[in-house]
DNA sequence: GTATGTGAATTTCTTCACAGCA
DNA sequence: TGCTGTGAAGAAATTCACATAC
C-alpha cells in the first residue's frame, strides 16, 4: 500500500486520465460490496469473493484497482476498512455535496424523500419548479423556488449537483440553469438526449430506455 | 428494405445472437430521436443528422442499424415512419406488456404514477407490499396486495415484467418471488447487486451508484 | 500454499474509408 | 452528388497466466 496516499494526492484534480470508463462505473460496486461485508463484520476477502459477490471477475477487480493504487496483500487478500476508506477517497465521498432538484413533480418528491442520497453524502438543499402553486411551499424541509431564482439562490448554496425531474421538453432549460448556475454534475431522469459543454458531466437515468431494453430481451436472448 | 420482415421473423426468439450489448442499449436512443423527428413533421433523416441528436457516431448507427436489416436509402437517407415502425417491432414494443411492482412506499409511488411507461405500453397491473397497512389499499388504481399473494395472482395476470422498488435488504427477496411467479425481465431500483438464473434480464437503476460516479468526475476528470 | 498485480493475449467495440446505389 | 452498408483497421476493454510477495 506504500505511498499510495500520496500518489492519490498528487493526480487529485487532473489525473486518472487512462482509467477505463467502465472501471469508474465498476467501482461504486465495489464500495457497496465492501461495506456489506464490513456489515457482515469481515475484516478481509480475496479478490475472488469481491468477484463472486458483484458479479465481476476477479482479475478484471484486480486492475481495476491498480489503477489506483496497490491496496491488496499478496496471500491474504484485501483489508476492507482500508480498502473502504481508499475507495471513498478515489470517489470523491469524503465530502458532503449538496444538491438541488428541478421539477417538484412526482418525481421530485419521490427523490426528496430518498434516503440512499444522505447515506453517502448528498444532500437535496433546495428545488425549483416552474409552477406557480408550489414555488414558496416545500417538499418535506427542502423549499422550493422558482426556476428563475435558481443562479442567484446557487451564489450563496454553491451547490455543485443537480438533479433533473422535470419533462422532457423542459429538460435542456433545466440543464442549462443548472450549468449557468454554476452545477458541474448533473444526473438528468428525463428521457431525452442533452447536451452540455465539455467539463461538465451529465448522466442519462432514462427509465423508458431501460423498460424498452428490457422489451428487447424478452422477446429475444 | 427488402425481405427485413420475413428476416425479422424467422429469427425472432433466438436470434441477434452477435449484436453486442451496447448496441441493443442504443436502439432505444435512436428510437427516442426519431420520435422526436418525426414529431417536428419531418419525413427522413440521414445517419448523420440522428448522430448530431443524439450524439453518437454516424457509422456506428449505420452498423448498429446493419445487425437487423438494410433500413437506409443510399443518397437520402432514413425514411423516419418506416424506421420507427421496424424498430419498435425490433424492440419488442409492438405489444402491450402488463408489469409488477414491488414496493408501495415513496419510490413505488412515484413509479405508479410516472406516465412515461404507459405511453410505451407498460401498463402496471399490480403492487405487492409486506407492510400490512398498505395491503388492501391501492396507488391510484393499482391494487396492492400481499406479496405473499404474488404468485396466485400472477396466474390469472401473466406479466412477464417487474419492478422492484423495496429497501436492499429485501431486493432479492422480491427478485425471487418475481421470477417464481413466471417474470422474465426485471428492473431493479434498490442499490444491491442480485443474481438471478439465466434465462431471466435483469437491469439495475441505482441512484445511489450514479450519483458516486457523478462524485468521481467532480472530484477528478 | 495462497492471492496479488500486471504484461501479454484475446475479445469486443468503434471508427474509418470506400464500393456501390439512388 | 449524397448517403448507405460494410469489410478492414484501429482502439478499448477484458481475461489469461504467471512472476512475485506474504
Amino acid at each position: 500500500m506504500r505511498d499510495t496516499d500520496s500518489l492519490i494526492d498528487s493526480l487529485a484534480h487532473d489525473a486518472f486520465k487512462k482509467v477505463p470508463q467502465p472501471t469508474i462505473e465498476r467501482l461504486s460496486a465495489y464500495l457497496q460490496c465492501i461495506r456489506g461485508l464490513r456489515d457482515e463484520e469481515r475484516d478481509t476477502a480475496s479478490s475472488a469473493e469481491i468477484a463472486r459477490r458483484t458479479g465481476i471477475n476477479a482479475a478484471q477487480l484486480r486492475k481495476d484497482l491498480s489503477y489506483f493504487g496497490e491496496f491488496g496483500t499478496p496471500g491474504l487478500g484485501y483489508d476492507l476498512q482500508a480498502l473502504e476508506t481508499q475507495l471513498t477517497r478515489i470517489m470523491g465521498l469524503d465530502e458532503e455535496r449538496d444538491v438541488l432538484l428541478i421539477g417538484a413533480g412526482n418525481l421530485g418528491r419521490a427523490l426528496s424523500s430518498y434516503t440512499g442520497f444522505g447515506r453517502r453524502g448528498f444532500r437535496i438543499v433546495a428545488a425549483f419548479d416552474l409552477d406557480g402553486e408550489k414555488v414558496g411551499t416545500s417538499l418535506g424541509n427542502i423549499p422550493i423556488f422558482h426556476l428563475q431564482e435558481l443562479s442567484r439562490r446557487n451564489t450563496e448554496l454553491g451547490a455543485q449537483v443537480g438533479l433533473v425531474a422535470v419533462p422532457s421538453s423542459a429538460a435542456q432549460e433545466a440543464v442549462d440553469a443548472l450549468v449557468a448556475a454554476g452545477v458541474k454534475a448533473i444526473l438528468n431522469f428525463a428521457p431525452a438526449t442533452i447536451g452540455v459543454r465539455p467539463g461538465i458531466t451529465i448522466r442519462n437515468v432514462d427509465l423508458t430506455s431501460q423498460m424498452e431494453i428490457l422489451s428487447f430481451y424478452l422477446r429475444h436472448g
